[in-house]
DNA sequence: CATTCACATAAGTGCATGCTTATATTTAAT
DNA sequence: ATTAAATATAAGCATGCACTTATGTGAATG
């Protein structure tokens, strides 16, 4: 789980989309593929990237694995952002957020 | 300056390097190469990337070419991270002390 | 217990990518 | 004008990476 397994990680378009997805709410494997035209080996490689990279947490569930998204990897993100604080754009309403968020 | 393009260029940790030493200030090529032990063409490159991803910016000054950050680029990454601004709070804790390490 | 289902792993393949050396381009200095 | 300096581009090469097919593993169901 370092910066570097997260960016590469995030560095693939299917991945971002896995993740978007998961960001909806929990879900397994199968269902994560429904509408993404991926085979099930490539699905479960790029959740294995995205689990080690600190992005998604796994857990088990009978015969089903249930994936989620995993707030440590977005914290690396978002510390990582916070290094370039001075450039951050004032019409930036997100970061304006985030900001809010840190500053308390 | 697409998604794509800005995780991608930040997928390279000497990208990010050159990145974040560019944080500091503006600066020029060569004194960007200075302690980072790799070949002008390659940073030329380097940059290259950086640029079309929208990460910096460049400006030619006589025969020196200075570059600086962004801030469109942030403003893409800080847009992405705010779709999942729901798996935030938890963590803003540990980024807040992340940040105060940093600043020191 | 055998089969089916959900998922993981192994091994191989083609393309992307970061490097190299060589050369071009642009501006400054002599 | 010539030369030198700063940077960019070209072409080739080696490694990484996302995919494939095939097979393994672990759990439910009949």
């Amino acid at each position: 789980m370092t910066e570097n397994d997260i960016f590469k990680a995030l560095a693939d378009p299917t991945r971002r989309s896995i993740f978007e997805k998961l960001a909806g709410g929990r879900m397994n494997a199968s269902a994560l593929r429904e509408g993404m035209e991926i085979s099930q080996p490539a699905m479960s490689q790029h959740l294995s990237v995205l689990r080690t990279a600190g992005l998604l947490r796994k857990e088990r569930k009978g015969r089903f694995v249930n994936y989620e998204v995993d707030p440590e990897g977005l914290a690396l993100i978002a510390g990582w952002l916070g290094k370039y604080r001075a450039y951050w754009p004032e019409r930036i309403g997100a970061l304006k957020i985030l900001l809010k968020d840190m500053d308390q």
